[in-house]
RNA sequence: GGGCGGAUAGCUCAGCGGUAGAGCGGCGCCUUUACACGGCGCGGGCCGGGGGUUCGAAUCCCUCUCCGCCCACCA
């Protein structure tokens, strides 16, 4: 037993235990265990490039809790720790802090060094695609110092051993092994096809990555010719893409247009003849009821234009301008080149936004606007980074099957259990409206690349149709680097020789690999079938649709598993005005300053007493709170066991079995209950009940207990009394300071560390068993009744007189009166000596009677204080 | 427009079929030998509105209103 200390100092065993916890290996897994004994946990790489906020730690506290407790259960807890450092975030942050750009062409310069600190002003600088992504590793291995700092200070349970990046040559191996196992079974693909661009970081984007920000836009009423005579008007807010129209469409019952069905109309400016057809996508209560299909302005021309054999009249460029084009040649065709030309002159070059204001100002002097354009505010999609609306342009990507598995991604989300269950809506609603496949290409640089090579013809055209891909044990490659089988690098991007894909995959396309990257997946089957599927995916609820989908679609197509068994969905953090915490808002509060004012165990309460899923404010009284229960279970512990080391010279041990008080086997049932009723809580993932039912019990405890059973407790003399009431608050402390080991890591381990830390399971709180209803076995709890409530009722009434009359709480008592029924007044006759000696009552001042109970109580009492204390130290 | 949450004391939230709860804040007391980073006590609520089921509803059902989130909506 090490000294009791006469105050608690949190940061002393903060700093203490946490390097203690690291020295001996405790949250190590024991990879000889079976897996019915592992608690697996999928846990989330979080984006180093991001801000790491209050939020990120909440929720991984929330996880953590979790594991302590499995661990605790005596579970062999599998809890990696990773960090997700490819990608777009990775390279946007690099730019920004560098003031650096990849340019391909640009040749490597070894003695190329990024610095900081670059003014504002400066242009951003173009550097080789090597010394670019050298510059990503570098950002990311300092985020990740710090991200560590942080999870290291907040005492997550974590094997840091297991430590792994996204883009690391692990990450990398298995992300393209997965990658060559969906292309074995059909699930890849490539196609050129229209697909969803942004103009800025010139990549193709996801489904799941696009956002609807709604906007300010315009109607333009723009006069279309027909045929043979006749003229119609349609509506659009994109007139800049009159040129990429390939058709028109009305409904086909709309008897408006019904008679031109079949017949061509003209566009405005560019004269191109057009056919009228019908389409049920055409609401004829929108708009003019008749519309264009260009190439391509919205999802609905692209589905509408797959369908047809119509021409692709492509305006926009890769980088959102519009392109050279010749109108009057296939297949931009026009009645009028001349003038098409003309028109088109006046649009090359421009942006999507000039090309708008520039083709109303042609349109308006060509006499073909009807009106003046309307000003309306509508949705348009975004890269959910992006800062300019998304376009669909025709690339060449690789895409995963979605589509066709909708049924069967379905039912592997019921397979998984939902903490809370209503998330699982969430997961059901993003699969029931997908309408694309997966496109996990991106014509980025820092990211994992393809393992693929093409063949180049003899004029050095890519042959896409016959992909080279790396052989599985040659992962990780880079294709622009390693030269493919039965090539010579002499070869490489030359007629006849052999190109390397240049595109990298989405991040999401690795971090949908958690599991399986910790696993060992597939190169360590032994380890994988002992971690999978794991037990738990701890993660936030915006990204249900992205990580929690992903990663069960790669389960499915793999290994026709589902990932995880259990998905704890935290809440986010808001602000206190109840606003989400981002860095765009400004709003963001960062972790270490409330760990420093308010305690490790402090800032873990407040996440522990929110429950999960539900958005939660930062409220720091929540965190003082926590710090004051610390403070009074460090204070608590101390008296109990200063009372057993009093003690100690009569008794070596103070085991369940000396219970035999009424007032002390009546606790004992609570705290039994209490004990069944947070493993309850916790096994169903339920921590904050499980927190609050303690806490409860806890405050009761010290408030009403310790307080009655203290005289007995105080006794010089050994007696059976006294032994009872030594033997509870060992019992007590030790369930107690258990139940609260996995909110409070910190101030547990300390007080357990002043009398019970033993050898084995026990030298930590942490390893140590969960209590369970054996270690109250020896309790003949089945005689406990109503003596606790009886001792604290009158206790209660005794201080409020005293109180009343304000007056201390040693004040003496006059006068005691207690009437109730016979079984009540035996209840208190049983710990009658405890309650008077706790409220300074002199056994000739008190009652029994029988009589009749207040309403709600166990009894009518009256207390009388004495006029005058005796006692100096008494008076008020 | 579809889906999912939420609305309970001034604030943050628990309770989810049996007489309205906690903490904080407010007010008033008490230095008491574990703790003043403490203790005792007092006020404070038509449990969002309206219907229904029930002996009984904050709790179950219907409906409306408001708040938040997810998805859809680009003519």
């Amino acid at each position: 037993m090490s000294e009791i200390p006469q105050s608690y100092d949190p940061a002393k065993a903060e700093r203490e235990w946490a390097a203690r916890w690291e020295r001996d290996g405790l949250y190590r897994w024991d990879a000889t265990r079976p897996r019915s004994e592992t608690f697996a946990v999928d846990t989330p790489p979080l984006t180093v490039s991001g801000s790491l906020h209050i939020g990120h730690a909440f929720s991984f506290t929330q996880a953590d809790l979790i594991v302590r407790y499995q661990r605790m259960r005596g579970k062999n807890t599998f809890y990696p720790i990773g960090w997700d450092d490819n990608g777009l975030a990775t390279e946007r942050r690099v730019q920004n802090v560098f003031g650096i750009r990849p340019d391909p062409r640009k040749a490597y310069d070894p003695s190329f060094q990024p610095t900081r600190e670059r003014p504002k002003d400066e242009r951003v600088e173009e550097v080789s695609r090597r010394n670019f992504i050298e510059a990503c590793a570098r950002v990311t291995a300092e985020d990740e110092r710090a991200f560590e700092d942080v999870w290291r200070r907040i005492g997550l349970s974590v094997d840091w051993t297991t430590q792994y990046t996204t883009i690391d040559e692990r990450c990398r191996r298995t992300s393209q092994l997965s990658f060559l196992d969906l292309v074995r079974k059909g699930e890849a693909y490539q196609k050129f096809a229209p697909t969803v661009w942004d103009v800025d970081d010139r990549t193709a984007v996801a489904q799941a990555e696009i956002e609807d920000r709604e906007q300010p836009g315009a109607y333009h009423d723009l006069r279309f010719g027909i045929e043979g005579g006749g003229e119609f008007t349609i509506s659009t807010t994109r007139p800049e893409l009159l040129g990429a129209c390939v058709a028109v469409v009305a409904h086909p019952d709309d008897p408006r247009y019904q008679p031109y069905f079949g017949k061509r109309a003209r566009t405005p400016l560019f004269h191109a003849p057009v056919p009228i057809l019908p389409s049920p996508h055409a609401d004829p209560e929108k708009g003019t009821g008749i519309l264009m299909v260009c190439t391509f302005g919205d999802q609905a021309d692209v589905d509408f234009w797959r369908g047809g054999e119509l021409p692709l009249r492509q305006l926009i460029g890769l980088d959102g301008r519009m392109r050279k084009v010749t109108f009057g040649e296939a297949p931009f065709e026009s009645a009028d080149p001349a003038r098409a030309r003309e028109a088109w002159a006046g649009l090359e070059g421009k942006t999507v936004k000039q090309a708008q204001a520039k083709s109303v100002e042609l349109l308006r002097a060509a006499g073909a606007l009807v009106g003046e354009p309307r000003a309306i505010v509508h949705a348009v999609k975004y890269y959910e980074r992006g800062s300019r609306p998304l376009e669909f342009v025709p690339t060449r990507q690789w895409f995963v099957r979605l589509l066709v598995h909708k049924q069967a991604l379905l039912e592997q989300g019921r397979k998984v259990q939902w903490h809370p269950g209503y998330m699982r809506a969430r997961y059901e609603n993003w699969v029931e409206g997908l309408n694309q496949d997966w496109c996990i290409s991106r014509q980025r640089y820092s990211g994992v690349p393809f393992p693929v090579w093409y063949p180049l013809d003899a004029d050095g055209a890519p042959d896409h149709a016959r992909p080279i891909f790396a052989a599985p044990e040659s992962l990780p490659v880079d294709p622009l680097s390693a030269t493919p089988p039965g090539y010579t690098e002499a070869q490489r991007d030359r007629a006849g020789g052999f190109s390397g894909d240049p595109d990298v995959m989405d991040t999401w396309a690795t971090s949908s690999l958690t599991p399986q990257i910790a696993s060992g997946w597939p190169l360590d089957p032994d380890r994988h079938a002992k971690l999978f599927p794991m037990d738990m995916r701890p993660q936030a609820h915006e990204i249900i649709r992205t990580w929690a989908f992903y990663t069960i679609v790669k389960a499915w197509m793999h290994e026709r598993e589902i990932p995880w068994r259990n998905a704890a969905i935290s809440g986010w953090i808001l602000d206190p005005d109840r606003k989400k915490m981002s860095k765009s808002k400004g709003n963001v509060v960062t972790p270490m300053a409330l760990l420093d004012a308010h305690s490790v165990d402090a800032v873990r309460y407040w996440a522990a007493r929110a429950r999960l899923g539900a958005d939660t404010a930062l409220d720091e009284q929540v965190m003082k709170l926590g710090r004051r229960l610390a403070t009074k279970l460090a204070n608590a512990g101390r008296f109990a066991l200063l009372q057993l080391e009093r003690a100690e010279a009569t008794a070596e041990s103070h085991p369940a079995s000396r219970i035999t008080h009424p007032l002390d086997v009546d606790f004992a049932a609570k705290l039994a209950a209490v004990v069944e009723r947070a493993t309850l809580a916790f096994d169903d993932f339920e921590f904050a009940p499980a927190l609050q039912a303690t806490e409860e019990a806890f405050w009761d405890f010290c408030d009403n207990y310790l307080e009655i059973v203290k005289v007995r407790a105080y006794a010089d003399t050994a007696s059976d009394g006294r032994e009872s009431a030594l033997a509870t608050l060992q019992l007590a402390l030790r369930v107690f300071l258990r139940l609260f080991a996995p909110a409070l890591p910190f101030v547990t381990e300390e007080v357990w560390s002043w009398r019970f830390a033993g050898a084995g399971r026990e030298r930590s709180i942490h390893t140590s068993p969960w209590p369970t209803p054996a270690e109250f076995a020896a309790i003949s709890l089945e005689r406990a009744g109503r003596s606790y409530d009886a001792a604290r009722e009158v206790s209660a009434a005794i201080r409020g007189a005293k109180t009343g009359a304000k007056k201390s709480l040693r004040w003496p008592v006059a006068r005691l009166e207690v009437r109730g029924g016979d079984a009540e007044v035996a209840a208190l006759r049983a710990v009658l000596a405890d309650v008077l000696g706790a409220g300074s009552v002199d056994a000739s001042a008190c009652r029994l009677e029988h009589g009749t109970p207040a309403e709600g109580a166990l009894f009518a009492t009256t207390v009388e204080l004495a006029e005058h204390a005796s006692d100096p130290s008494a008076n008020a």
